[in-house]
Formats: structure tokens, sequence, C-alpha cells
RNA sequence: GGCGCGGUAGCAAAGCGGUUAUGCAGAGGCCUGCAAAGCCUUUUAGAGCGGUUCGACUCCGCUCCGCGCCUCCA
């Protein structure tokens, strides 16, 4: 039985979903006007693990990721940079999915995008009026009128009284109360007539918050199992979505809430406005994207994960172990034999709320089972490694591959055969000479029964 | 100020009321012409103070420290 962390009810529950046998699943994607950092991947791989873990159960799951592609800082981005926010987020869509092919994070089954649903949200937001729930202000915006939803600040766990008690709550004249968001936008002349839309409130665009509404219903309907995110959505992003939807619908919206945690630098939350951020590009430069992917499955999605170059190099070390016990092993499809000792073991963490430590940690005690010589279970080493997303790469690859400046394989090889020559000889001198000159370029030398394998350290 | 999360060995990171987590690093050994890899053995834990218990890293309380949300943010 999987259990799940519900953020809703600040434990972890059994998983019965809506419809038996499948799984409705929405997550908030990003805003397309910059690269991704590392903070953004760790959402993308963490879910795509969940997705793949409700798979490998046996559950058929729609997931729904979507795409944020009008806001504020887009906008501003557009401008600064002569350019439409159409070619903008284009041009941000295809890094963002580079970035993701790479990670191994498969594609949604829909990836809808917030300027495709304005006629969704604007019916939304009618819905809304008509129950009392929003309003017109004086400057020409819809908001939403936070006072009038009881459950308000149940996600996050905080009480419209604290919250107004807060000095950091901004005081919006246009607002009946402090707390209220806005549903629709309206238009300021300074803005390209491309971020505007004809709506029976006047020309404008939709506030960030109503989209998800918007979207996860249309393709997910009204009410569905999983809801997901970073933790920095929780308040007031999947708040308000929760005030406008079940406003809207009287329904349950999400049954399930996940958040996964934040990854740090130097014990800080790595974001855009403390500027210590790492691209994914950046950092896939310099490391193998299946390590990075490790490094953060290594974790337990909810912790916090501090980043930094030891820690990847770490990874590294540990995901060539698993490789290096793969070696030899025959490539191609395995299948897991989910009745064997370790995949039950590996199952139940998994169950667990998604325990990837625990269950990369079942795949290390593998490892020694096969190094023992136990080949038979490589096999089942590759396949629950696949379930994660990770070890379906030739290990000779994987052990091989790294940085473009070293030798051309041929010439590793070139040498590797000059030094078989000397050993012959017993000229152990030269062949030892040849071990440290690769070995300073980074290339290792293994004699094994069957011949000398070279891989780079 | 309000709400919440966490403090585990040199580093990273889990589960668990009593039995080896795991990876990297360190030490010794086996193997090797020498190595590497691997295997075997092994050193470093649970912020502090109380409490519950036959027994607590694991449950409860307090203290200290760190982090997050309360504003755009994955």
């Amino acid at each position: 039985m999987l259990r799940i962390y519900n953020t809703l009810a600040r434990e972890k529950q059994d998983f019965v979903p809506l419809r038996p046998g499948s799984v409705g699943m929405y997550v908030c994607g990003i805003t397309v006007y910059d690269y991704c950092h590392l903070g953004h991947g760790r959402m993308m791989v963490v879910f795509d693990m969940v997705r793949r873990w409700l798979l490998a159960s046996g559950f058929d799951v729609t997931y729904v990721r979507n795409i944020t592609d009008i806001d504020d800082k887009i906008i501003r981005r557009a401008v600064e940079n002569g350019e439409t926010i159409g070619e903008l987020t284009a041009r941000f869509i295809r890094y963002m999915d580079e970035d993701l092919e790479a990670l191994g994070v498969q594609k949604p089954d829909h990836e809808p995008r917030a300027t495709q649903y304005v006629p969704q949200m604007l019916d939304l937001i009618g819905r809304l009026e008509r129950k009392g729930l929003a309003y017109k202000a004086a400057g020409g915006d819809v908001n939403y009128a936070v006072r009038k939803f009881p459950g308000y600040g149940r996600l996050s766990g905080k009480s419209l009284d604290e919250l107004r008690a807060g000095e950091r709550v901004e005081v919006d004249t246009g607002k009946s109360d402090p707390l209220d968001f806005v549903l629709w936008k309206s238009a300021k002349d300074a803005e390209p007539e491309e971020v505007k839309w004809d709506s029976q409130w006047g020309r404008g665009r939709p506030g960030w918050h109503i989209e998800c509404s918007a979207m996860s219903c249309a393709l997910l309907g009204e009410t569905f199992d999983i809801h997901g995110g970073g933790q920095d959505l929780q308040f007031p992003h999947h708040e308000n979505e929760i005030a406008q939807t079940e406003g809207a619908t009287g329904k349950r919206f999400v049954n399930t809430w996940m958040h996964n945690g934040f990854v740090r630098v130097d014990d800080e939350k790595m974001s855009k406005s403390l500027g210590n951020f790492f691209t994914l590009r950046d950092i896939l430069r310099e490391f193998d994207a299946e390590v990075v992917r490790f490094f953060l499955l290594r974790a337990h999605y909810r912790s916090p994960l501090n980043h930094s170059d030891a820690h990847l190099q770490d990874a590294k070390g540990a995901l060539t172990r698993l490789y290096t016990a793969l070696k030899g092993a025959p490539a191609g499809d395995a299948k897991v034999d989910w009745d064997e000792a370790y995949a039950r073991r590996f199952k139940a963490a998994m169950d667990d709320d998604f325990g990837t430590p625990e269950a990369l940690a079942v795949l290390f005690d593998l490892a020694n089972e096969v190094n023992r010589g136990r080949r038979e279970l490589a096999g089942q080493l590759r396949a629950l490694g696949g379930v994660l997303g990770l070890l379906q790469r030739d290990p000779q690859a994987f052990l091989q591959a790294g940085g473009g400046e070293g030798l051309p394989d041929a010439e590793i090889q070139r040498r590797i055969d000059a030094r078989l020559a000397a050993r012959k000889a017993k000229n152990y001198a030269e062949a030892d000479r040849i071990r440290q000159e690769l070995a300073r370029m980074g290339v290792i030398l293994e004699d094994a029964a069957g011949g000398t394998t070279w891989r780079r350290g």
C-alpha cells in the first residue's frame, strides 16, 4: 500500500485514488522567462519519479504539468529584450525541454500553457463572481474575496487574522482586504497588445493563480488525486488555487497535496531573488546528467538538499559503483522480479512516501551481491534502477563518458595496446609509465582476465 | 511577531523503541608484476537537559541552534 505525506493533513496517508486503478496528477511547472535552475530540476525529477512509481505500481496515470507563459516577469523581460512574449517563451520552453530530456524527465501527458486556457479562466472567474467570491475593484482588476471563503488557510496552516498581523502584507487600496488576490488584471496602456484579452470585465490578462485552477479542472476534472509543486508554492499559490476551485465548484479540489523541499546553497534556499542559483545548463556542462538525477534522488523529496560541486562529485562516485557492478551484465530491458527479496525491500521503501534514499540503498546492497558473484542479480539491479530512471545506459559508456577535453578514445586504445606489448615483454617500467601518464589525464586502466578496460575517473 | 520544518558519525543521507542503513572518505587484509576495481575486517553517530519505558537516535516536554513560509519564487 502506497502511503503519501499529504500537506493538507500534515501526515502520511494511505493513497486511495478517486477511481480505482487510475491517478490524475497535476504539478505546477515553471514560468518561462529564464533558464531552469537546479531547484526547478529537483521539482521536475521528483515528480517524474512519483509518476514513474505510480506507473510501476500499476496505476494508469494522467500527468499534467503546466507552463506559465504569461506573467509580469515575462512581460518585463520581453520588453527589455525587445522581443515578443511569444519569442521569449518559445525559446525558454525549448531550453527547458533540452535540460529535462538530459535529466531523464519524461514528458507529461499534457503540458498546457496558460495562454491557451484564457476562456476557461474567464469562465471560472464568472462563476466566482456569481457566487459573490469575486468582485471588480476600483482600478479595474477583478479580485478574489478571501474572507468569503471559509476554508482559506487550511493548506498552509495560516489563519487570515495571523496573516493580517504579519508585517509583510502590502496594502493595496483597490482590495477590500489586503489578502485578496487578483484573478484578472486590467490592461495597462504600456503593455504590449500581445498580453491583452477581451473579457466581460474589460481588456486584461489573468492573474497567476487562476491558470492552474482552470487547466487542472479542464484536463483532470474538478476533483482529482494529486497536486504537487515546490514548497514555496504552498502559500499563497496553492492556497489560492483551492479557494478559486472549491469556491467555484463547491467540491473538494484535490485529495493529496505534495510539496518538494528546496535545493539550498550554503544552507540558504536557492532562488532567483537571492541570486544564488545554478542553472541546469551550467551544471550539466560539468556533470553527467544522470549523476545530477542520482544526486537529486539521493535525498528524500521533502528534505532540503544542499548543492555543491563536492556533493555532486560524491554522487558521481556512488553512481560509478552501481555501474561498475553492472559491467559485463547483458544490456537490454531487464524486467523487475517483484517477488525477489531486494525488490520487495525496494518497493517497501518507495511505498513509504517515495523513500528514494532507502530504495537506492537497496540498489547498493544488490550491487554488493552482484560483486560477490551473484551475477544473476545484475538484471534486477538494472531494472530497479530503471524504475527511478537510472542505470539504463551501457555501463562502459557511462564509465568512459566524461570531459570533452580528454584524449580521444582511439588514442587511449593505442596507448593501452602499447602498454600491453610492454607488459608482454615484461617491461613493467614502461607499462607503468603509460598507466601513470593516462592516469594524469584522468584515464584509469583496469587489467582483468578478459583484457584491459579503461574508464574516466 | 505568527506558523511550520529540521539538528544523525570526517562529508552526504535514511529507516527504526531493542538486531550492520547506504554511498564517499580513513585504517588493515585478500587479490594484482604494480595498480584499479572488487571482496573481507574495521574506526568516526544521533545538539543539550529532563521525562515515559525493562530498554530511546527513534515517543513526550523544555532549552539552544539552523532553515523555510507569512512578498515574486520549484
